[in-house]
DNA sequence: TGTTTCGTACGAAAACATTCCTACCTTTGT
DNA sequence: ACAAAGGTAGGAATGTTTTCGTACGAAACA
């Protein structure tokens, strides 16, 4: 028997031109098409109907809702930025590094990648995990 | 005045499914469709000529190049596994984190991802980079 | 009030990415 | 020598994502 609710189920991969917007809206809060669209051409060429479009999709999929009680909809994100960053996360360990998160940072650490006080603040966060433990 | 040779210098981003191919050669080295096509299909079903097709895009790229002195082609990867991974990683870090290496990490430590020896190896490695400064 | 500006809705084209069918050649085994 | 098995090549169908043209309604303003 199942419980039913079979919505909401399936953990969907932002593509990446929803990842632009979820980082918009991220940084900046709850917000309009236009406003979205004018953050996205700072960094690229696209058409407020492109954003539009891309940003109703989202709607659909249930990623973004909106306020329509004005004409100018009001789109906020509805699931938290960590647990969507968590999931790319791991989709990520496990398509290129096998799922090894130590092998990510070592490759991370590696590679002149991380300042003088970015490791020390990774160290300090292990100190942190340890005294847990 | 260009210097030429327009070829080779497009960093493309390989795809999904380019990726697990990717991944089939990096551990097993170079080898033929078949063998890729065999190791796939332990994870997934997936028809020979697809595998075929997708390994023949990815020559036509430059990703990959063959040997076709016997019937069998053998197939290897162009660029090293450890470059086409800090690329990945580093589009990443970008498209994620807004290019914080450190964000990464601590997300990463912060969510019961790493396990006891993970955590070592990383501190181990942390004591390296240091000693080496 | 009329026109211009700004908004949403919708459909479809364009750009990628994936999958597999069909044709045809080479090798292997009887 | 012939059939079966296993290769490659290429095109086409499918699926997904991205982009934008067009239509049309609401607001702003001269």
């Amino acid at each position: 028997m199942e419980t039913g609710k079979d919505d909401e189920i399936k953990k969907t991969e932002p593509t990446k031109g929803e990842l632009e917007i979820l980082q918009v809206l991220w940084k900046h809060g709850p917000n309009t098409v236009r406003f979205v669209n004018d953050r996205l051409n700072e960094q690229r060429e696209i058409n407020y109907t492109s954003t539009l479009k891309l940003m109703q999709i989202m709607a659909d999929k249930g990623m973004l809702k909106r306020d329509e009680s004005q004409m100018k909809h009001i789109y906020h994100v509805v699931e938290a930025e960590e647990k969507t960053k968590d999931h790319l996360l791991e989709r990520f360990v496990d398509s290129v590094y096998n799922g090894s998160t130590s092998k990510l940072v070592m490759q991370l650490l590696g590679n002149k990648k991380a300042s003088k006080e970015e490791l020390d603040g990774i160290r300090a966060m292990l100190d942190e995990l340890e005294k847990k433990q």
